[in-house]
DNA sequence: AGGAATGATTACCA
DNA sequence: TGGTAATCATTCCT
């Protein structure tokens, strides 16, 4: 028996065909509308024994011989589409998924991170903005800085190690699953389609779990930067010499204590902070000045006092120096002296309802301000009150709460003021015209 | 230990 | 975007 008769033999399951009927297909379907006998049960096991009993050569042989025959690709067309009309048709409509929402948030956050990504100052970057964030200084900040972007590479490096991990195995299994199903293609009815179907279900497989992987990455981020953050919260006082110097600026601008960037930039240098520190320290003193002057009466009088010995020194200097310059006068960087101004509003003097002030004060008001807010003038009564000994029972700080900072005081509390000035006349002697 | 002081954060606003 | 107001969390001081 030759290998082409036997393959015939062991097509069984065809019909019975004879050798001389099976490369006809027509005569294929002759022959089972004839209605001819079925083999039975009996020959098909005594096939497959006889199947059993064969060596491997033997088999293989005959697989070559299967499939080198021409009713071979007719055959499996058809099988193959029996099968996609029944069973792949069912799962065949959910293919395209659309890129899931979940995915795509965890890239996007992964990239933010500085996880995923070119490594380039990725991780550094995410570090700095969380620096710039907390608003550390920059020294502490430098060593925590650093331990964050350590901590962050490591991160990274196990989430792209464990990533190539998955994807070396996903292409490995697709790669075997494909290969197997190619080369089962050759004796069961599995159509390209379908190897690829296969394909997009193991890859589907694989990014569920490269999704746990990335969930858990992120995870490990937000733990990393809030561990980073909290540790930022662990504020330090400033030092003595800072706060002097953030109290001097804040002083001797009280009309109008809103340092520009540049200037904030110089404190910042000058003090060792950041700065939105230095925002931070002006957000807090204003609100905390606002809500309570009395009790910053003592802290300002001190600084008044201190910028306008100061003041007077360098005034003195330049005078002895015998400069026709004003002092100062081509500083940019320094407001010690030409800023100085709210500093002497302790010792200027009152005229009429509207309030004269010293050169360098009006030089400074000038353009910032026509009306002098609130708080700019209880402090000024306050400074005063070794001179114009206020009712203890009348608290500026209570209407000056209720308005802000710059915000032009209503003209009942300007009446109010001055009803106080004069008032106060009594007590020193001041011009007729208050 | 407990309150005050203070730097940082957050929500909201213009 | 920068400011205010409230609040939190930590440090300082008594």
């Amino acid at each position: 028996m030759d290998d082409q008769t036997r393959m015939l033999a062991g097509l069984g399951g065809l019909g019975g065909l004879s050798q001389a009927d099976v490369g006809d297909p027509d005569s294929v379907r002759k022959q089972q509308s004839l209605g001819q006998p079925q083999q039975d049960i009996g020959d098909i096991l005594q096939q497959i024994m006889a199947i059993t009993d064969e060596s491997l050569d033997e088999a293989q042989a005959r697989k070559h011989a299967l499939n080198c025959h021409r009713m071979k690709p007719a055959l499996f067309s058809v099988l193959c589409e029996i099968k996609e009309k029944t069973v792949l048709s069912i799962r065949g409509v959910q293919e395209e998924d659309p890129p899931d929402p979940q995915i795509m948030r965890l890239d996007n956050m992964l990239l933010a991170e500085g996880v995923s990504g070119p490594e380039k100052g990725g991780g550094s970057a995410a570090a700095a903005a969380a620096a710039a964030a907390a608003g550390g200084s920059p020294n502490d900040g430098s060593i925590e800085h650093s331990d964050y972007r350590a901590k962050l590479a490591q991160i990274r490096q196990i989430y792209h190690s464990e990533l190539e991990k998955y994807e070396q195995a996903c292409s490995e299994f697709t790669n075997h699953v494909m290969n197997l199903l190619r080369e089962q293609s050759r004796t069961r009815p599995i159509s390209p389609k379908e190897i690829e179907r296969m394909v997009a279900i193991i890859h589907r497989k694989f990014s569920s779990i490269q999704m746990q992987l990335k969930q858990s990455t992120c995870e490990a981020v937000m733990i990393l930067r809030s561990r980073f953050l909290d540790a930022r919260r662990k504020r330090r006082n400033f030092n003595k010499q800072a706060t002097e110097v953030l109290n001097e600026y804040f002083y001797s601008h009280l009309s109008n204590p809103y340092p520009s960037e540049e200037a904030k930039e110089e404190l910042a240098k000058k003090c060792g902070i950041t700065v939105s520190q230095v925002s931070n320290w002006f957000g807090n003193k204003r609100i905390r000045y606002k809500k309570n002057i009395g009790k910053f009466q003592e802290e300002a009088n001190l600084y008044a006092v201190k910028t306008a010995v100061d003041a007077a020194n360098v005034s003195a200097q330049a005078s002895q120096a015998n400069s026709p310059a004003t002092p100062n006068s081509g500083s940019s960087g320094s407001y010690t002296l030409s800023h100085a101004g709210d500093a002497y509003l302790g010792l200027r003097s009152l005229d009429g309802d509207g309030v004269s002030v010293t050169p360098a004060v009006q030089q400074q008001q000038v353009g910032t301000e026509d009306v002098p807010s609130m708080p700019f003038l209880f402090h000024t009564c306050l400074q005063c009150s070794d001179l114009f000994p206020f009712p203890q029972s009348y608290s500026p700080s209570l209407e000056c709460r209720a308005l802000s900072w710059k915000r032009t005081p209503p003209s009942s509390l300007w009446h109010c003021f001055i009803s106080f000035l004069r008032q106060s006349s009594t007590a020193i002697p001041l011009s007729p015209s208050c």
